[in-house]
DNA sequence: CAGAATCCGGTTTGATACTG
DNA sequence: CAGTATCAAACCGGATTCTG
């Protein structure tokens, strides 16, 4: 079927929705698309994220194999970030996301507040 | 600019991406993408959702225009959840990214296993 | 049937400070 | 620079019970 194994808990795509719909991933993809990115670059690029859970997120999504985590022994020391062809490939769909959150966000906010939220 | 005031954490598309990127709002939009859905038969097609969890999803959802509740006076009650227009213009974005999904989890999977995860 | 109310544990998140 | 350690808080979310 279409998208019926979508709601099976133990379904596949479940896995992949938990991972990318988290707080930073977007961002983080986003903040690559371009080229590769140091630490503090990432950092300072996305806002409000602390250090411990760009970590976090970075090994995450470098355990999926969206992203490389390449480590130069260099004084002082350099870390950079670079999307996969995988990681890129989500890049549309992302995009494609955030085109609409941009589009309509002043509609959702409209609604909100004639519901006296 | 195109994409840069995502990461400003107070940007609207920040909003967006919290609301939507929320466990069951997407699996919603799925739901309901071919016609109106009962209470009951939503929880039934969302694996895993209690009762609870979905109440505050959709009443989330009908809070930001996405879908409305529609109340009938019967006996035994009946309650009816239709995506509007808005919700609808969800769908495309959200059909990117669960096909995404589904072309590429194996590919996150295999990367996962080859990490030792 | 469609929820509301309550309770509660566990994961997630974050601020802060510290290290190689 | 690129993280890690520690601790506290927030939040999510689940089970259960109850009601119109």
């Amino acid at each position: 079927m279409e998208n019926g194994d979508a709601f099976d808990p133990n379904c596949p795509t479940r896995l992949i929705l938990d991972r990318i719909g988290d707080k930073w991933s977007v961002l983080v993809v986003l903040s690559l698309r371009e080229g590769p990115r140091r630490f503090t670059e990432l950092r300072d690029a996305i806002g409000g994220v602390t250090p411990k859970v760009l970590t976090q997120t970075l090994r995450a999504m470098e355990h999926d194999g969206l992203l490389t985590r390449e480590v130069f022994a260099e004084v002082p020391p350099r870390v950079e970030y670079t999307l996969t062809p995988l990681g890129q490939s989500l890049h549309a769909p992302i995009r494609s996301v955030t085109e609409w959150a941009e589009r309509n966000v002043h509609a959702v906010l409209a609604a909100r507040a004639a519901h006296a939220g």
